[in-house]
DNA sequence: TTCAAATTGCCCCAATTGGGGTATTGATAT
DNA sequence: ATATCAATACCCCAATTGGGGCAATTTGAA
């Protein structure tokens, strides 16, 4: 039987090569990468021919050169039948949401003992969506207090929820492109453009781009 | 005799632990803090009285909340007698000078063995500028193509040499000011603000404050 | 002491930004 | 079916930004 590809990309070089170490064990997988940051695995899978590709990638959240979700998003829009699951210490609603948006399928805390996360990589190579109990939870209580938000007007958890297209558009302020740079990369209007950005700045609770780099990059 | 007091600020918790373990094998040393990020050493400083403060400070400069080099900068304006070590992983040169500049004593890099760390320190408290030895290597090799510079025309290294003053306008740039509130924080007129943020935008060699954000919080 | 750099401050002006609207379309969920 | 939301696109306008240049003063190093 063919194995398992999978890339793992985890800024901390400790947990990587236990990773990679633990999966080796099995021989139902086979580590096709080992990469320390989003830019890298970007990188490689460019570089890579179709049969090459990894079937699932375990991507760290909070990495230097270009962080998890923003890889994510591109890996996905690159190379949408590659499975993703976020392996991160982070139990921050926003991020947990903007994963989730990006496009990842599952959603696993680096805690959690070594067979859970093994566990997790089956149930998502076959259709699931593994998530972590805790951070289960937190989904489920997120959203419900969004359903609040339906009835009573005003949302509770306003600026968790940047749509995909939202991150998109945020992908390219980061970029520090303009809003005519921006629209032309995504192929809308400037104005269109200006439109998405005026509301990622209410729900990140900023009023400039680089305040909005700022937040999104993570830095308080 | 009294012991010299250090305070510790490291974003790996294993490291973090592992350097105050080995200070307190000395009785020379005694560790008066330990901290994960520069937000929350400013924080604890804030609080504390005269006699408490550290002697020395060992500092990261990858964290969250706030870096090394903008702590060290907040920290040296505000206690300029307080003595901070550098010990980072980074052989980045733009991340060197801006230290030396914020105004770091010493440079070692974590992977130094833990002797030469604590002889370091040592050293430091006796008014020497301990740096590895690789990195005095790079800080010679840099200030010699920047004496080149001086005499040719063209800077050789243009993008590295931040002045102390260019670097608290950048860090009103990525805490998300306009040029009005900034040049308030630093009490000079809004006109100066400019200047000096123009001079910035050409040494990293970006145009606006968004792409300054970026490229400071070193995203490429 | 003398010269270069750093810091401060100002001028002009075109381009961009941010904030306030409104409106149409398509998808989704009720 | 129909209400809601996401995505698209446009309007106006004041404020800010970025780029160019110039010049005085303070500081530091040779």
């Amino acid at each position: 039987m063919e194995k398992i590809k999978i890339a793992l990309v985890e800024d901390s070089k400790l947990l990587l090569a236990r990773l990679a170490e633990g999966f080796s064990l099995y021989d139902t997988y086979k580590i096709v990468g080992k990469y320390s940051n989003g830019k890298s695995i970007l990188d490689a899978l460019a570089k890579s021919n179709r049969e090459n590709l990894p079937d699932i990638i375990l991507m760290d959240i909070e990495m230097p050169k270009k962080n998890g979700i923003e890889a994510t998003l591109e890996i996905k829009d690159k190379y949408p039948h590659i499975d993703i699951m976020m392996l991160t210490v982070f139990e921050d609603d926003a991020k947990i949401f903007a994963s989730i948006q990006a496009g990842a399928s599952g959603y696993m805390l680096k805690d959690e003992p070594f067979e859970s996360i093994v566990n997790a990589v089956h149930e998502l190579y076959n259709g699931g969506a593994p998530i972590s109990q805790s951070i289960a939870r937190k989904v489920l209580s997120l959203i419900k207090s969004n359903q609040d938000t339906t009835n009573n007007g005003h949302p509770l958890t306003p600026d968790l929820i940047l749509s995909k297209r939202e991150l998109e558009l945020l992908h390219g302020v980061v970029n520090g492109g303009s809003y005519t740079t921006i629209a032309k990369d995504l192929f809308i209007s400037p104005h269109t453009a200006k439109t998405h950005i005026k509301n990622i700045y209410k729900k990140l609770h900023v009023h400039t781009k680089a305040e909005a780099v700022r937040t999104w990059l993570g830095k308080l």
